[in-house]
DNA sequence: TTTCGAGGCA
DNA sequence: TGCCTCGAAA
């Protein structure tokens, strides 16, 4: 059986606001290391990678691999109804029909308490092969959504250029073009505004602006986003979480015609 | 003639706003012991009784009785032009063909004035038993309209339990199931935040979360609400108000297979 | 599809 | 209290 205490229940709402409107069902794969959850949307263009390790839970415990089918509307229906510091409990048996969620609200004697239904999900488990990537470019995630916000007004796509001078994101649309860049440039006041800027070959890429503005709904997660980019693989957009848990986005380049 | 001045035209607005759903246009009663309304909505599943004891008012006189039929969409539209601290004054005559509204606000000198066309209503004048209830359930205001929002993300309906235990509101639904669960809790300290349970009898009744959800409507009008219930009869949701004015919202219970 | 209003969250 | 997001109506 499965048995995962989570200190806040906010976390397990971001994440999933965060990738709800990409994914509408999935697995969320439970074993002894953890509960993972991948799939790609409907589109296959982007992917959605996130791991939240034992120690993010309190306590945990998976006797087996259990992979809950959940759709993650009804997940988000349920989860709306979690307040703010509320400590989540997340039940399942070892061949589970549904998905027990205990909401426990240690100030009121309030225990709120949810069943949701399963499903069987189909899930072709992709293995991401560990790439070195020619660019990774850390920076505040507010910083990163003001960036995809901003120029999706403009275009549907963004270009990101990664040099020794810095990083450029730039767009051209109908009623004209925009470009933001930012120099690498490390604060040691204020590390949450650092950008780093790690380069072993200089890179330029073309992303679809939709769905990184949609990845930024993650941006609540983390302080800090990392872009990761080499030529002709797909960008990874990654939120770090605490004890190295995180939620991932890849994104496959535009291509040619495309931009 | 009436005239009735109130120091926050807020409150009519609140009061207004948590009905205009359920009850299109209904008589205001006035006479010597205040305003009152009595409607049912459209379906007849559930009851509207409001009342405005003259103590709300100052000063408020009233020589005879007047029903001031009136549609409570107009009245929504007009009272919409009142600020927050705004002082409202109702005005009619004894045989009015309109309401007259004036709105002061003292800071600024700013009076408006609006009049609103009455329309004769057929009213049965429903008398209300008073019951006693087997149970007798107060909580904060906002905890309650949170369960029902909460719940109704899942079903169309929920049952009310109240037992020596506590209270536990629960649902079935497509996706799921779902419930919460509250002791019954005094704490000095936190007054507002008490859950008081009053139980001559175990009870547990079923009804439409869609009305109990715009009942809610009125959860700025006071911290609590009380909901006091019995078998087969209707559930009596009740917000006090200052000076024993209060608003009360009756629904019938769902029977056998509406459930 | 776009706009407006209402409700929820910070 | 103000901002923002979501849902409903045009």
């Amino acid at each position: 059986m499965l048995e995962a205490r989570l200190e806040q229940a906010d976390l397990l709402k971001k994440v999933v606001d965060a990738i709800k409107d990409l994914v509408q069902d999935c697995n969320f794969d439970c074993n002894d290391s953890g509960i993972a959850l991948q799939a790609m949307d409907n589109s296959h263009v982007a992917l959605v990678s996130m791991m939240l390790k034992t120690e993010a839970f309190s306590p945990f415990r998976c006797d087996r691999n259990i992979a809950l089918g959940i759709n993650l509307g009804s997940l988000t229906k349920v989860l709306r109804a979690a307040q703010s510091n509320d400590i989540l409990t997340l039940k399942a048996e070892d061949a589970p029909d549904v998905v027990n969620l205990v909401f426990e609200n240690s100030e009121s004697d309030r225990i709120s308490e949810y069943d949701i239904k399963l499903m069987d999900i189909d899930q072709e488990h992709l293995g991401i092969p560990e790439t070195e990537y020619a660019a990774t470019v850390s920076l505040p995630s507010p910083e990163f959504q003001r960036i995809c916000r901003d120029l999706s007004a403009l275009s549907e796509s963004v270009s990101i250029e990664c040099s020794k001078e810095g990083v450029k994101f730039a767009c051209q649309g109908d009623i004209g073009s925009g470009s933001v860049h930012l120099r690498g440039n490390t604060s040691v006041d204020n590390p949450e505004k650092n950008v780093e800027i790690d380069l072993t070959e200089p890179v330029s890429l073309t992303f679809s602006l939709k769905y990184l503005v949609n990845f930024c709904k993650a941006s609540g997660l983390s302080k800090n986003v990392k872009l990761c980019l080499s030529s002709e693989v797909p960008l990874l957009v990654e939120y770090s979480l605490a004890s190295s848990s995180y939620l991932r986005f890849y994104l496959a380049p535009k291509i040619g015609d495309e931009e």
